[in-house]
DNA sequence: GCAAAAGTGTTAGGTATACACCCATGC
DNA sequence: GCATGGGTGTATACCTAACACTTTTGC
């Protein structure tokens, strides 16, 4: 295979990824500064990263995640293309954006000298059109939260049904019933009890569940 | 804005187009030969074409369709992004599928002395990764018609009850029920009687409907 | 009058919603 | 013993699904 005729090579092919996770139970998004002069400067931004020429935008963005981030193991999918002529606006980059998403331990676990994990709700200002990407992204999440057992893969491996629901309501916007909560979800047969209970609680210790399956599971609707 | 540094840019920008219209009430999709020796002769695919240097991924779409099927006023939604390294075995060229539907009249009128309208079932053995697009464009279309007035786009702008609920049969691939299928669609107010009936039938003429909005428009939940 | 598709209601079963109190633990 | 969050059931309203016959037209 070689490469196409250079005036069909114009762009460059980009992946950017927008990788949410809970810290201390409340959704943030992973940013870095960006320093790209003159048009970017002293503004944050997405992880993100050119595609090589010998993987696919997928790859590109577990790459990424790995040398920018030091991130392994992280849900990716793909999200949506922009390609605006000028959303970078010192050159012609086309990203594939990547919905990411980290459990608890690894986001805790994350300490790098610039990136950093943000509450959802200070995403705002950021470089390039990451704005978008962003709103774009939390759509995804929120779309796929009622249809999907895509929550595994922001929650500890053991969690409480606490702290599923709320990571629902924090998805989803509003408040949701306990009991109709716990009822619908644990019909669908996608939770198991772990046996085990919360350690080191100052009130009664929940149940700790774990899903079934290690894979997103289609579902047929939830909350 | 200047052009990316050569080292990023080994991979073409493409645009895949996969469009589908009813004709004599069956789903059919637009293919045309497609001739790129040695690696692909006589076999068919989906419109499709490079991007340009001064337009986005949807703009493109909208080109080739009028280029190369003479097509206008189609409904585009961006479908995927394609980016497997071997896709297309000439040369890296990363495809970003848009969904395209027509409405009868359109997809009648035409008439490209290549290109043509199959059947959905036949559509198999497509250039490059087509039926692999074709395939996550059927998928989306089955997502969108139960959740979105989509169906707006492939019907005419007059059309009886029946025709509608045909169509959601044949997307959906199982049959419905009339009654209940005409009272939740009535009921959520997406449709108006035109007050007209059909003509020139050899049975009782159906009323004739069209969509009260001409945008997409999200909907709680049909069928 | 016959063939073909249009049009129309009711019932029963299941699902969604609203709602409040007792329980187990740490301090 | 008190503060904190965990855990549980019922009654009602709503929605879904199943089902068959009469009507209008062209020929």
């Amino acid at each position: 295979m070689k490469i196409a005729p250079e005036k069909f090579r114009f762009a460059a092919l980009a992946v950017d990824v927008p990788v949410y996770g809970l810290i201390n139970g409340k959704l943030h998004g992973l940013i870095a500064p960006v320093n790209r002069p003159p048009h970017y400067v002293n503004v944050e931004g997405f992880l993100g990263g050119m595609v090589d020429a010998k993987e696919n935008a997928l790859e590109a963005a577990q790459r990424v995640l790995q040398e920018k981030g030091n991130l392994k193991d992280v849900y990716l999918e793909q999200l949506y293309t922009f390609s605006e002529v000028d959303r970078d606006k010192r050159n012609r980059v086309v990203s594939v954006a990547h919905l990411g998403l980290v459990r608890p331990d690894t986001a805790a676990a994350y300490a790098h000298p610039h990136a950093h994990f943000v509450p959802i709700q200070k995403l705002h200002d950021l470089a390039y059109d990451h704005d978008e990407i962003h709103r774009a992204a939390l759509a995804r999440l929120r779309g796929n939260i009622t249809h999907s057992t895509i929550a595994q893969f922001l929650l500890p491996r053991h969690f409480t049904l606490t702290e599923l629901q709320s990571l629902y309501e924090m998805i989803l916007g509003h408040e949701l019933d306990k009991r109709n909560f716990r009822k619908k979800i644990l019909a669908l047969e996608i939770l198991k009890d772990t046996g085990r209970m919360q350690e080191g609680v100052r009130n009664r210790p929940a149940a700790l569940y774990t899903f079934t399956t290690t894979k997103l599971q289609e579902l047929p609707l939830i909350a």
